[in-house]
DNA sequence: CTTCGCATTTAAATCGATTTAATTAACACA
DNA sequence: TGTGTTAATTAAATCGATTTAAATGCGAAG
């Protein structure tokens, strides 16, 4: 606990021991030019004094900071994805202690400083590789960073293909989640949708629309409403639906919120669920396993897209073989009573 | 964008502009001995570049690396307190990226390996000062980084008033919510607590038995049932209650979880709530607005704990006053349909 | 024409670890 | 005893920026 002044240094603990700061680096490193004996007396005496290599001279040297920056957007278009973020943080982190690297989290407060503050974390060498969480399409700072040639893994689809991506598999999830209602003798599938600004709007209702194809069920424009991913609009939505007077048997809403919104809307038009109509919504927030009735779900693994591009940005970086540029983390289907065939 | 093999450094400006590096430095610190012309000169030459230090090298001579480390043990115990992390997470950037600090998050997977985690980011000079988010009372590795001297700042309440520690109210927030409830007329007023072992269970049953002492009312033991947090928890300590046939008004649950346990209980019971029980929970998790009838709740911000943590932890560092040692965020009471006074 | 003082500039050391190239030691063999 | 070979060790350079101490240039004063 020797915190009095400065920490044990190499050259320390090569005096110590009684051999060139070059003896004792190399022995440390088990290089094979040192002999046995000097090996275990270096070891040992490191052990006792518990001396820890400082990193920032060992990276100076080595030029690689064994450090991967995770950046996110701080806007307030993604504050609807933060319930998710600890849980894609587990995973990178889970992998990075293990493969002993560190993790720099970035985030710019405002959109102005967002470039400098990307391109500091990019040249100060800082870290060695980016994970990048997006805010939405269309963004220019990304662009950049994607576009410089820093490795970098995006979590998302980018529309190049040399660039590293992970990605939900937001379509196939829409696709699981209608096929269900499908599968449940459902043929008037309603859908909430959100703004078309967002891919996952986007991807989500063609995921509902491909179903609907592959079972033969024509698809009706006026069964689909847009809203905003708020429960509120979720409410909206439902109203909005009845109000059209098109009967519906089944709702598949394009997250959770709304589809809980929706949940009471329909409770307070005093139609029954799942009896008259089901309901299907998605992410599988905390909230719905505990509404009455529990919403069916999809639910995306953030945890195992952490991992997964944890592990491809260091493979990167080590120059090992990155496997498959674009992975795609499949969706999977949580039924609950929502959505249950009594 | 020259990312073809390495980056400018500082010699290379130097080079370009035509004076040493010792100038190029000079000249960037705006150093009075170096003229105004030179100056100018090294400038533009860096705007015009691109040039961005290299922090690792700037880091080793200064020994210092700009950089603060968020600890958070990663156990199973402190998972219920997840969703605040993210918002932790922002005010701690908020005021860092403002500082021109770094963050490192640092989590260890498995309880042997957090004292070797600790240890090397303390030692390894990786970061500056540490924000320690602690799991639970009574952990060992926790303490050693407390007593070792290391710069930090503790997220919680701590033994010794000479560590600096930032923490939520608990205490006064159980009190707002039982007064809350002493003042709408209830007088039998039930408590759904949380373990012992966790100090915020303790500080919340205090903060309750204060508030019905202030107010007169004898403190009924067969009022408060144990449960652990869950939402299934909260429903099965509303059995409990109701099982011991003592009639109550009120209910006070120390998070919210349990208090949407407990409203489906008592619903399922025939109970109306505000009428016949009102509830208030804690923590203001997002479903708590959802629930009906809406459920009143004590608010902490995480947010203010992660920006006046930040704020102190840097004060530290640069020989600031760092003001008080002990700071508790207030609590805040959000009246909703739960409680509301028809 | 020196010499002193002041304003600028720069050489060199430093931070801590790694790595290359050079040196030393040790031993076998002629 | 001298020489060649291998094994082990170490001196020195390096990474990039900062900072101290030394050097330089220039004009003014004697």
């Amino acid at each position: 606990m020797s915190n009095k002044k400065g920490n044990l240094t190499l050259k320390d603990l090569a005096k110590i021991v009684g051999v060139s700061p070059a003896t004792a680096s190399l022995a440390l490193a088990d290089d094979p030019r040192v002999s046995a004996k000097t090996k275990e007396m270096v070891e040992e005496a490191a052990r006792r004094l518990n001396y820890v290599p400082n990193e920032i001279g060992r990276s100076l040297r080595a030029k690689r900071a064994e450090t991967i920056a995770l950046i996110f957007p701080n806007t307030p278009h993604n504050a609807f994805s933060h319930p998710y973020f600890v849980e894609l943080l587990e995973g990178v982190t889970e992998v990075l202690v293990q493969k002993g690297f560190h993790l720099l989290v970035s985030t710019a407060p405002t959109e102005q400083n967002e470039q400098a503050a990307y391109d500091k974390i990019m040249r100060n060498r800082r870290a060695d590789g980016i994970i990048l969480w997006p805010a939405s399409i269309n963004d220019s700072n990304i662009s950049r960073i994607v576009e410089s040639g820093f490795p970098v893994v995006y979590l998302g689809k980018w529309h190049h293909n040399d660039v590293i991506t992970v990605e939900r598999d937001d379509y196939g999830g829409a696709y699981l989640a209608t096929e269900h209602l499908l599968q449940a003798g459902r043929r008037r599938i309603a859908h909430i949708t959100g703004p078309m600004e967002f891919q996952v709007s986007i991807d989500r209702l063609d995921g509902y629309r491909k179903a609907l194809e592959d079972y033969k069920v024509l698809y009706d424009p006026s069964l689909v409403v847009t809203a905003d991913y708020t429960m509120e609009s979720g409410v909206a939505a439902v109203h909005e639906l009845i109000g059209r007077g098109i009967p519906f048997d089944g709702l598949f809403s394009s997250n959770d919120r709304m589809a809980i919104g929706a949940m009471k809307a329909l409770g307070a038009a005093g139609i029954s669920i799942p009896d008259e109509v089901a309901i299907v919504g998605c992410d599988n927030i905390e909230m719905a396993s505990m509404t009455v009735p529990a919403l069916t779900t999809i639910h995306q693994s953030l945890r195992t897209i952490g991992t997964v591009a944890a592990t491809k940005i260091i493979d990167l970086l080590s120059g090992q073989e990155v496997g498959d540029k674009q992975t795609i983390i499949p969706a999977e289907l949580i039924v609950r009573e929502s959505s249950r065939v009594n």
